[in-house]
DNA sequence: AACTGATTCAACCGCCTTAAT
DNA sequence: AATTAAGGCGGTTGAATCAGT
């Protein structure tokens, strides 16, 4: 048996809200509260709506304290910090952003911040891409096997030139790291201390015998949950084992959002980065 | 002024989780 | 424990608006 619908789909009106349907959903809620049950409400306060819709109207638009218009750099900051720690979980982000909803933030990352970044990523690395670009356009050479510079610099630690803080940490998450090199840098996961060059070409990766080629760097973190595996370019295996890092290191603390660049440049592909550079 | 493509963002959809029975 | 319904959430859509030609 199917689920059943949570409103008569044919007797509720849809699209925009009108200023005296706002009025009327605002004037019930300032008067009674939600009540816990959203799919009565709109019943009960005169509304020709969805439950749900009205939920939604209430939180993203109507209750009190909402915040509109721009976003502030320290916003950037926590959403781009936070978007590269725990993903597309809005509503956790939102937690932290007094005013902001969920949609809002959703829609402001979705339109803008993630270009911005892309913008500052690019700008970055823009003189690497040159050259890349002048070693790919006249020869055979894919980008994508060109960009070891631009690998390297866009995996490895911050740059030294927003660097304007360091401090000491000791590692307390467990994550895999190559069985040969610990790497020194927080947030880091195997993937970076791994010479670049063994990426340039689609590696196949193994993980007890399944495998896998096209996760050319997500792919580590989405192997965290397994106990070890390699991977595999040409003659070169790389084996992973997960642990902890030994000892200490430094890292950027002032420029928190340096540091979650190095995870938010795992979602965006040098490859991407390339062509939007120069096919825009 | 008219057209077109790009951008924005409110709203909807449908899935997953949680609570109640 | 199983079932049902509502809440909550992230992804997506599409109308309105903007910018460029």
């Amino acid at each position: 048996m199917g689920r059943a619908p949570c409103c008569d789909k044919g007797n509720v009106k849809r699209g925009p809200w009108s200023p005296e349907e706002d009025a009327k959903l605002k004037e019930y809620i300032d008067k009674y509260g939600s009540g816990g049950n959203w799919i009565s409400l709109p019943q009960k306060a005169g509304l020709r709506r969805c439950g749900k819709s009205c939920r939604l109207r209430w939180l993203n638009y109507l209750r009190p304290n909402i915040k509109h218009g721009e976003f502030s750099d320290e916003e950037d900051r926590v959403i781009c910090s936070l978007y590269a720690k725990i993903g597309s979980r809005w509503s956790i982000i939102a937690a932290q952003l007094p005013g902001r909803t969920d949609n809002d933030i959703k829609n402001y990352w979705n339109t803008k911040l993630k270009k911005k970044l892309m913008k500052s990523l690019v700008s970055n690395s823009s003189q690497q891409i040159k050259e890349i670009h002048k070693t790919t356009c006249h020869s055979s050479i894919s980008p994508l096997q060109a960009n070891s510079s631009l690998v390297s610099s866009l995996y490895s630690s911050p740059s030294p030139a927003l660097s304007s803080k360091t401090t000491t940490y000791e590692y307390t998450n467990s994550h895999f790291y190559p069985i040969s090199a610990a790497t020194n840098f927080p947030g880091n996961k195997a993937i970076y201390s791994t010479p670049s060059s063994n990426f340039l070409s689609t590696p196949s990766c193994s993980s007890g015998g399944e495998n896998w080629v096209s996760y050319l760097y997500n792919g580590v973190d989405e192997k965290q949950n397994n106990s070890n595996f390699s991977i595999t370019n040409g003659s070169t295996t790389n084996s992973y084992a997960e642990g902890k890092p030994s000892g200490k290191g430094s890292y950027d603390e002032e420029n928190q959002l340096e540091c979650s660049l190095e995870e938010i440049k795992q979602l965006i592909s040098t490859t991407t980065i390339y062509n939007n550079f120069f096919h825009a």
